[in-house]
DNA sequence: CGAAGGTTTGAACAGGTTCAACAGGCGTGG
DNA sequence: CCACGCCTGTTGAACCTGTTCAAACCTTCG
């Protein structure tokens, strides 16, 4: 998998592939941040997930992408030709096996939106978002790199819903807010009980 | 895969496998229906899907279930040690290209169940629903297996909206009913066009 | 045949959206 | 380096979709 690996950058909200592309490459994200969204028939927009510095993207997709991923902010990818990986994948067992064992990973994080999106409440789902992004980064002072839109597509709401939550929570001292994107999260319990 | 194989009976409501019980069994329905389903923390039932003969289950997770899959009627389904295929899986490059696609198919259903939930209004989503029953069975006429409470968990949605919408589609004349269960899809443009 | 559970329907309610106006921050250019 | 302008985010109020609560109606299964 590291053969014929080459870096890349992007500017922010550059595109990095296409909703209906011929998946060529798959990527690391090795710094700056990454965002996959789909758009349904009328143009509603869909996020399906936030990628951070180590994780994979490009790789979901067999022949063509189902998402587009773009810069949220600028940033540096890892870019592997997929070719290879698939070749890789069809003659080498060691292969095949990571990548189902990463689809799958993929899968679960997918059925853990699909909860959120399926039976929590507005206020259950920023709460969920905030905590993985606590989880994610590994401490409790975030900046967030997307956007009150994308977080809004991501957890199927507006962005005044979110954005009154996040106020909400300001209030209550779960969190406390310098500029839209500083979120500091003062008490993680709070926000787990509020997530359900 | 087929070494091993053997067939089992579930009667209705009865239950195939359980949420975080060890995944030692892959499943292949024969006959009758399952659904999957898992419970957040407040108790909240979100069904994952509905499976039908010829679909599999089971093989989505790695150790432990995280769904519990229920036999919506009597049915039969064909059951694989799990075992056998992990080690298939981990030494056969056939086996673990195989799966991976599985897995990836899998995550695609996903995905775009997760648009509807993120994306659609109740009678996109009813429509929709209806829309992937015809498609699946191949026909107009649809005995429905699963229960309104099983359709409003799987969709985001109350019985009672289900249940309004069902009628909504029967005065436009896109569908007509015989009791609850037996639905006839009519007019499918129309769906697709509710459907959005 | 009768009881129990599932479904339909109605009416009131509420959470989240929509529409609208304002505030604030950031980047750009002078 | 500051000021301006634009874009993003916040807040308010009215509205609407879908929920909740409640009652009647099947229907199906023992």
């Amino acid at each position: 998998m590291e053969a014929g690996a080459f870096g890349m950058h992007f500017k922010r909200e550059e595109e990095i592939y296409g909703e209906g592309e011929p998946a060529e490459y798959v990527y690391k994200v090795i710094s700056g941040a990454v965002r996959l969204c789909s758009f349904d028939p009328e143009g509603r927009r869909l996020v399906e997930g936030f990628y951070l510095p180590g994780d994979l993207i490009g790789f979901e997709d067999e022949k063509v992408h189902r998402f587009s991923a773009e810069a949220l902010c600028d940033c540096e990818l890892a870019v592997y030709p997929r070719a290879a990986m698939e070749r890789a994948a069809f003659t080498d067992k060691n292969a095949a096996f990571a990548l189902y064992m990463l689809t799958s990973k993929k899968l679960r994080q997918t059925n853990d939106h699909l909860m959120v999106l399926g039976k929590k409440r507005a206020v259950e789902r920023v709460a969920a978002f905030l905590l993985q992004m606590v989880a994610r980064s590994g401490g409790d002072v975030l900046h967030l790199p997307m956007s009150r839109v994308d977080i809004a597509d991501y957890l199927g709401l507006t962005i005044e819903t979110v954005s009154r939550i996040f106020s909400m929570f300001e209030r209550s001292r779960a969190i406390s807010l310098s500029g839209a994107r500083n979120v500091t999260v003062n008490n993680v319990g709070n926000l787990q009980s509020l997530a359900a």
